[in-house]
DNA sequence: TCATTTGACATTAACGATAATGTAGTTATA
DNA sequence: TATAACTACATTATCGTTAATGTCAAATGA
């Protein structure tokens, strides 16, 4: 009734356990007429080796914990699933978890659980505003004290961890430059809480332009739909009309964005042009089509895996490595 | 180095491991001040129990397995979100792991790698177009035989394990109404390839009010942005115009069509209007926004995991059992 | 021919946790 | 006072799997 074990198989054939799964490994030592037989019953069987136990023995899981926030965004499920096949590639499963931006203590249990699932590695990737605060701090640590690897991505490093950041900076500098160069001189950077990366890239671009930037806080848990059309919708109450231009923390705010301007009678870009960053494939549907910034996420999720992959190998013994990504512009007609 | 176990607990205060374990479960027979110390201990070290061990041993995983497709499909999202939060609210972990529709290898490693971690039980969502199957009829026999209880939604049930339907036949069958009873006659529906449930729904609609559907297949893998852009574009390219009124295969469908038909100059709805299926967020903020049909996805979890639940604990031991769910009109702008 | 190697298996121990059972020493009961 | 009952532990067995040894007969070599 239960599921099939290699005892069952043992039985079944009139061998012992541990030929029963030497058989099934294709290791020496086991006669060929064995080897068949027991290949049959395990099929018959419709066995399927307990990974509990395995890992257990092994003193390995093979397993290694991916844990993201906003998973529905698809930039970020993209980038699990190639992780995910690089991983396989390596022989290692993924076990991936969604995590939220506040430290809920659902983030810490479910970062719990997959300790407890004896994970080798783990890597925790889009969290915001949260850079060695006690939560996520300690997890590393922990980490760390049982020499379990970790890289983390998208959150500014820790020093405790591996991290592939993505440069930001250069990235708003980037995107601020394309704008400017489009002629605009009123230009708002419509920013989440507390990440500013983003923010300084595009201020040094407007001060090297001796242009005034002007950058709104809107304040929320996370740049989303609503949220992003909330804050433009106050921004023009406060106003009276957009601005010139606006760039947008990330591509699904800059659709909240234009979706508050047009709700208003504005129009995009004539009356306000607006750009983003990740070039989701939303984006480039929307009305109009939307300039933004983006990577390469198959290059992104092959770096990422790489880090953590020299570690659980032991190639790589050193000190946490930092490495930063390019993003290269998007432009489509929203600016 | 290695993370702690009971036995370095059992060492450090200098008891037994199973005293240990009484200890840390808050059992009976264990002493006060025992009790303290190995609990003290524990923190110390930074234990944290070992599932895999525990799993072997209690024969039970207190883990189901969530599988769906499209994973980035906001409404998936929120439905796994919510269901797992409702099984842990019931002592269970939830596994997630994401399908694509097409029957792939990796689809069937993915099940088999949920199943060699026995999970207690199985929620497989949101497959298309490959009911019956040998693939997926084939993981639902083992699980039978395994004992593993299963439950599945969105996808036509197979009567070997508990399922929950949307009711997509009568949503279309409403949709279908909303927009006859906008006055329009030159209605389109365009359809996925092998999906016809809401296709009998429109044409059941019609066929009331003696006026003649047209279905579009445009037979892609899925109703993604990009297809469904290209069928308006191929629509339009035979037909010289759009239809009146276009109802979507769902949501991001409806979106990719809009998104052509703007592309072409047309205006939504004045010149074509355009209604989906799924209620997805970004819908509310497309230009037009998006009239669609949905449902209260807390009472869709709910009902799905109260399901599974009821097999996990015995308390229903009778025949697959099957419900439908109904769908609530949600009309905006665009139709 | 007898020691030695080799092939093909069986046996045992271990992983970490838990349940069932065993056992001193104390306390309560007859 | 003898014995049962209880307290607070320790011991042992078990889950499914794997690695490290053990074992025995046939094949090989000197």
């Amino acid at each position: 009734m239960a599921a099939a074990t290699l005892k069952d198989i043992a039985k079944l054939v009139g061998v012992s356990v541990n030929t029963v799964s030497r058989a099934l490994k294709d290791k020496p030592d086991i006669g060929l007429e064995t080897r068949e037989r027991v290949k049959e019953a395990a099929a018959a069987l419709g066995y399927r080796p307990n990974l509990n136990a395995r890992s257990l023995v092994l003193q390995k899981s093979s397993t290694i914990g991916l844990a993201v926030t906003e998973a529905d965004n698809p930039v970020r499920m993209e980038f699990c699933e190639k992780l995910r096949s690089y991983a396989a590639d390596c022989g290692y499963r993924v076990l991936t978890i969604s995590l939220t931006h506040e430290w809920s203590k659902g983030n810490r249990e479910a970062l719990e659980d997959l300790l407890a699932r004896r994970v080798d590695g783990l890597i925790i990737g889009y969290i915001w505003g949260l850079t060695g605060e006690q939560p996520l701090g300690k997890i590393l640590e922990e980490c760390r004290s049982c020499n379990i690897p970790v890289t983390v991505f998208g959150t500014p490093e820790t020093g405790m961890a591996d991290c592939v950041e993505i440069d930001f900076f250069d990235s708003a500098y980037q995107l601020a430059n394309h704008v400017i160069g489009q002629g605009y001189k009123d230009i708002a950077f419509f920013n989440s809480s507390a990440h500013s990366t983003r923010e300084s890239g595009f201020l040094q671009a407007m001060a090297e332009h001796r242009i005034k930037g002007r950058a709104v806080r809107w304040m929320t848990n996370g740049a989303g739909l609503e949220n992003a059309a909330t804050a433009m919708t106050a921004y023009l109450k406060k106003h009276g009309r957009p601005p010139e231009a606006v760039i947008a923390f990330n591509d699904i705010s800059a659709i909240g964005i234009m979706a508050a301007l047009k709700q208003h009678g504005y129009r995009v870009p004539e009356d306000c042009a607006v750009a983003g960053f990740d070039n989701i494939e939303f984006g480039a549907y929307y009305d109009p089509p939307l300039t933004t910034i983006g990577f390469d996420r198959g290059v992104f999720a092959r770096t990422v895996w790489e880090l953590l992959f020299n570690r659980l190998n032991g190639s790589e013994t050193g000190p946490a490595k930092r490495l930063k990504l390019h993003q290269e512009l998007v432009v489509r007609k929203s600016c």
